[in-house]
DNA sequence: TAAAAACCATGACTTATGTCACTTTTTTCG
DNA sequence: CGAAAAAAGTGACATAAGTCATGGTTTTTA
């Protein structure tokens, strides 16, 4: 019924491919494969960590919530990404909230299992480590640009990070659908304000629509505006 | 001329404890002791790394520039901490300058010297990961926050966070001195806003001033102002 | 397939926050 | 010390962006 963990196609592009033949099947005997729908949650904000969850297919926003309900996608899991490894290891609560954009596949692994992983295994958990690393640098540069930026760079950058993310699809269009709520929850803004730009956007010939999807065309006036120019 | 590493007290607080005996030597051999005076940089943005820093004493900005010239503090660096490694390990150039905001001591420790412990010694990398996580969740809160919060309860939350840092002089002040436009810089707003936030906070009986320095006599009022109430 | 719910869109209005211009105070340094 | 430079502070003004209200679409579901 499970999937066996010594021929998954996901496991080569994740750390796991640096576990030895008996860790793979340590592995292979604890994980859990399950599906989780559109719009299930993985994990909440403040949950105990009992495990994490390795994405084999779909793709997961991860979100932050106010104390006033407001929420803020702080970024995207993907198959082959890693969910609340972070939180285990920081010995936290989960701070994060981990739901399905699309139906997806997650394989959960136990906190024991992985640790002891990371204890017996050196290059595994370097691995993890320059995961990690490069995780926190990206969200040094989303940092920064919250600080810095006005919502219409901040969208004019989504769009671009977006279509990198997820590629196009046979249209030309951003291969993902997210909810206008939820481009606002990633930029940063109120929905309605986002919206509006999307409009002067199309205006301005930046991007087209087709549908729900966007279209990028003039990705390097984009990135002007962004100023990710240099 | 150059101190011990073995009698390091600060190398206590660090992953650099659990090096053995062997280690420990080799790290002395090759790391570098050094002063920084305040105002001067231990990286720029862009540069390529050959090494870490182990802050000794005194404390260190951790800042990102804007295209437009506009400066982001996106963490403090303080005795024990490490400073680098990141660009390091994620095989990224520097995306941070690191700036002293009061003379410092630190020790440079040469990128492969690194990489060997982190390579021969699982615990070592496994508290480092434990490290990294934790910058990480802090990273993705104060994300949340610059996306979610006003400027007034950024400013609320960003002087619960100093006092927390820097902990209180004799007269009960944040004990670090910082430019109002450093302040400016943390909260990510305009200089001038920043200043008469602070006024405003002053006349709210939320702080009290003495000089260049800031005494919190509400802290449970500021905390409500920022929402960490929850 | 019709009703309900969720989502998208637009207008009017308010306000928080940035910008510019200038004065006063503090720090630096020859 | 005293001049020059840097930092702190204030006021006037512009505007980006949030909020509220409302109507038109889709999508869900019963």
């Amino acid at each position: 019924m499970e999937p066996l963990c010594a021929t998954c196609p996901t496991r080569q592009k994740t750390a796991f491919r640096l576990l030895d033949g008996e860790q793979v099947e340590t592995l292979c005997t604890f994980k859990r494969h399950g599906h989780i729908k559109k719009g299930e949650e993985l994990f909440t904000e403040g949950q105990n960590v009992r495990g994490i969850y390795c994405v084999q297919d779909g793709h997961f926003k991860l979100t932050r919530h106010s104390a006033s309900g407001r929420e803020t996608i702080v970024r995207f899991a993907s198959p082959g990404d890693f969910i609340g490894y972070r939180a285990l290891l920081a010995h936290e609560p989960i701070s994060l909230s981990a739901v399905a954009i699309q139906d997806a596949h997650a394989c959960f692994v136990p906190a024991d299992v992985l640790l002891n992983f990371l204890e017996g295994n050196g290059p595994f958990s370097l691995e993890l480590l320059r995961a990690t690393c490069h995780e926190l640098s990206e969200a040094n540069q989303l940092l920064a640009s919250l600080a810095q930026k006005s919502v219409k760079q901040r969208l004019a950058e989504v769009l671009l990070m977006l279509r990198a993310k997820f590629s196009e699809d046979t249209d030309g269009c951003i291969d993902i659908d997210l909810k206008r709520s939820e481009i606002a929850d990633l930029v940063g803004t109120a929905t309605e304000s986002l919206i509006r730009l999307l409009a002067q956007f199309e205006r301005d010939e930046l991007i087209t629509r087709q549908g729900k999807r966007f279209k990028i065309t003039q990705a390097k006036k984009l990135a002007q505006l962004a100023e990710l120019v240099d």
